[in-house]
DNA sequence: GACTCGTATTTGTATAGTCAATTGAGGTTG
DNA sequence: CAACCTCAATTGACTATACAAATACGAGTC
């Protein structure tokens, strides 16, 4: 969140994988670092000249890696003033439109979290088959509450693979959202999302203090990391009052 | 749809605007004539040494207008081949997830579209203001019905504005439905999404063969055509049966 | 101290070429 | 006729260089 002003040094860029073509290879070794969060939002990286000199091309071929990261938004770029990583960069294809405390914050609203249950599961059929997984694989299982402005704003249950992520059961979790720890400390290479209309459960209503049978937005979000389940995510939202949204000016 | 081999000529491509970079003038004058249609999905536009003859430019400056269609969709290159105009190119930033006709057809059911109403609105202060329009902009309001293998898919309710698509009145809107005619008639720069969850009124319940109070998918979109409003369409589905999805791969 | 202006730094754009990779099409050969 | 080969067309990648545009920063001025 804050600007820090750190410099990435020459020596702290990852080498190249010699794999594909030249500039693939550059934006790779730019990206990595980034999306791992060792160069955090707002660090500069290194200018074209000196990049040009470490990875011995042409500025052509940076110029191009750089700029295909800039185009994805991964990072910002000002004439004198250089390349520096955007705010946000990491989470931007997962939470640029679900973030609970982002659309939270956004609305101007006070944001706040609460921690309901937690529960390791070693071997539940029914979690196992929706998670599609093994019924060996250890899960770990968590609900909680998104408020804003002290009103039930998401209710968000979660099954974790804790093959995948075997740390987050010594977590503090009453400190820390599990999407925002999981976001921290465990990469994902996909992910994908499904949004339906569902009724209300007795357990759903309670927790977003509405009636049983009422209309909610259900958003499932499932990432893997190279093919192995991380985590499974139902976000239940009231159906009224709050909506997703997006817009877009189509760049012609 | 279908594989039209045409090849454009270099006389058919619009002349720059003399505006900002070169390159972007390019690209500008070529997506021109894609998203307008005149170039239908399939066309072969002219080879890189063409258009860098054409242009009286080189042919890195071609390269990279193109290439940026290309990592936006437009189109698709291959070697020796040439670049050709991707299926859907147009539709692709709106379509892509919510198009009633290619969500029925994915799923591999039986596409069919029933008109239900239609409306011409003189001064209606209600839909206006929805509408966020002046209470004299002539409106036209269409009621029209998706199935999938003949059970109802989608509802759609749907306001457009008359100043900005007047010829829609005097279609026939029995045989194209009218996001198909728009797309295919009135140019827009700007649409807008919103997603929630509502309980089935009576007349939804009705055409969705759904009870009163079951939870509905609602989608909104409102497209605007350089700040003119063009349309509000608001597409129900059935909550528990359909659903929107997406998924995505990182490109790291 | 506040304002102006020049300068250096960094990215943005453009040129003009070279060689590599892909693959359609046509010709050759068994 | 089928399998293979060669050739040519087209995009992909890369180099080396030049000048333009934006702007932070510091020097000079009032």
């Amino acid at each position: 969140m804050a600007v820090s002003e750190a410099k990435v040094s020459i020596s702290a860029i990852p080498p190249l994988d010699g794999e594909g073509p030249l500039w693939l290879q550059i934006r790779r070794s730019l990206s990595l670092p980034i999306v791992s969060g060792r160069w955090p939002s707002g660090t500069r990286i290194p200018t074209e000249i000196l990049l040009t000199a470490h990875f011995e091309t042409s500025r052509m071929t940076v110029n191009k890696a750089i700029q295909s990261l800039a185009t994805e938004g991964l990072v910002q770029r000002r004439p004198k003033i250089g390349t520096i990583v955007t705010e946000k960069a990491r989470e931007r294809p997962v939470f640029e439109i679900w973030d609970p405390a982002d659309m939270v914050h956004q609305s101007g609203a006070h944001y706040s979290y609460r921690l309901i249950d937690t529960a390791i599961i070693s071997s539940a059929s029914e979690l196992s088959r929706q998670f599609n997984c093994d019924e060996t694989t250890p899960l770990f299982q968590v609900q909680c509450l998104h408020l804003s402005n002290k009103r039930p704003f998401q209710f968000e249950e979660r099954v974790i693979n804790l093959e995948a992520a075997p740390k987050i059961a010594h977590e503090n979790l009453h400190a820390v959202s599990p999407g925002q720890w999981l976001l921290a400390h465990v990469a994902y290479t996909e992910a994908r999302h499904l949004i339906s209309a569902r009724a209300a459960s007795e357990k759903v209503a309670n927790f977003l203090e509405l009636t049983v049978g009422d209309p909610c937005l259900v958003v499932e979000r499932r990432t893997w990391n190279a093919n192995v389940p991380v985590t499974l995510g139902r976000f239940w939202y009231p159906g009224g009052d709050h909506s997703l949204h997006g817009s877009f000016k189509p760049s012609w």
